[in-house]
DNA sequence: TAGATATTCGAATATATTCTCCGAATTTCA
DNA sequence: TGAAATTCGGAGAATATATTCGAATATCTA
């Protein structure tokens, strides 16, 4: 029936996202994948039409519980400055355990894969709409003074994605917070009401 | 020049020792330890006859790292009880670190090898060697009343080797000692003066 | 229960990767 | 300068891997 066949697929997603994320995509074989759902290697050709499938899959719902946590997190945060800084930062953190996706985003080895073009664009996209929502809120409540807060998410994701390499290789987790502030400061300077 | 040459081979050695312990022999290519190592897959070549060369000469310098640090560890140790405890707990502490020699003692799908077969012998060799050099210092110092202390080395060799499986898996490290404590008490039960 | 449909898997095939070797180019050193 | 040492690109054979096929089995439906 189609609904256990939905879970099996799921299942056989969790087992291929741990072995993916142990040796990346080329290292990680078809036989694991179905040695390690217990199931013979034709019978996952017929959960999934391609390795490659697989891996969209797990790169999906990586994005999905990203996005899903993204989220949650900013809401446990009242003021938007706040919210900010926690996006930035649970972000990054989150990052790191969702390897597959990451890579994905990254990885130039990868990008032959179409499906992967769309991923970071969608991804993009939600990133941007969040952060407006943050600036709107923040703007409503005068903590900022933006004329343009769509163009300003854009300008701020962007910049945000350039300082996450070095944010990313920093081991020294004690002092990210502290950047941070800096960060925000110099992204919105001038654009905080005081 | 030769000292030179030992020394590139020593190089190429370690880092191949971090890519077999990264992805295991199987996953590991030639082409990675060279692109590593800065040379082209061919110069490999040049100092090591095969894939398999490189691997024995991994194996072999942990399995000697092994054999130095358990000589010093036991050293630092008087009393010979002591002794054979340090000897048992160092021992599965460093083969943790020591993934390559590690497999290459367990795996049975590097079983082909017949350097393997070798190197475990070697090893095994040595210790029964160090546990019998312990177990005599411990008669002659009247801590011990063992009648053959070969026969004795060889038997605490093993029964050690049998329990490493639970005890490698056991994550509670801090039982690790307390059960360390039971099992010498078992396996020298009326043998140890009181 | 029969027949249809879903699922499984072993074995075969097509494709891709990887080990290994060759030989020519470059470097080192006496 | 010339001989030996070292490097590496690229080719070929061997191996590994992804994918397909078809037959067997299980599960569902009426």
């Amino acid at each position: 029936m189609v609904v256990h066949k939905d879970q099996i697929r799921d299942d056989i997603v969790s087992v291929a996202a741990k072995i993916f994320t142990r040796f990346g995509y080329k290292k990680t074989t078809m036989e694991e994948i179905a040695m390690a759902s217990r199931k013979g290697k034709s019978s996952i050709y017929y959960y999934f039409s391609s390795k490659e499938d697989i891996f969209k899959a797990v790169v999906e719902k990586e994005a999905e519980e990203l996005k899903k946590d993204l989220k949650m997190a900013i809401d446990e945060v009242e003021n938007p400055i706040n919210q900010l800084k926690k996006f930035i930062l649970f972000r990054m953190h989150k990052l790191k355990t969702l390897t597959n996706f990451h890579t994905a985003l990254k990885s130039d080895s990868l990008s032959h894969f179409k499906f992967i073009e769309n991923i970071r664009k969608e991804y993009d996209q939600d990133e941007i709409e969040i952060v407006t929502r943050i600036l709107k809120i923040g703007i409503e409540r005068e903590k900022f003074v933006i004329d343009d807060p769509d163009l300003a998410a854009v300008a701020l994701v962007t910049a945000m994605k350039g300082l996450e390499i070095p944010l990313f290789i920093n081991k020294e987790h004690g002092r990210i917070e502290d950047r941070l502030e800096n960060l925000i400061q110099f992204l919105f300077f001038g654009l905080i009401k005081q």
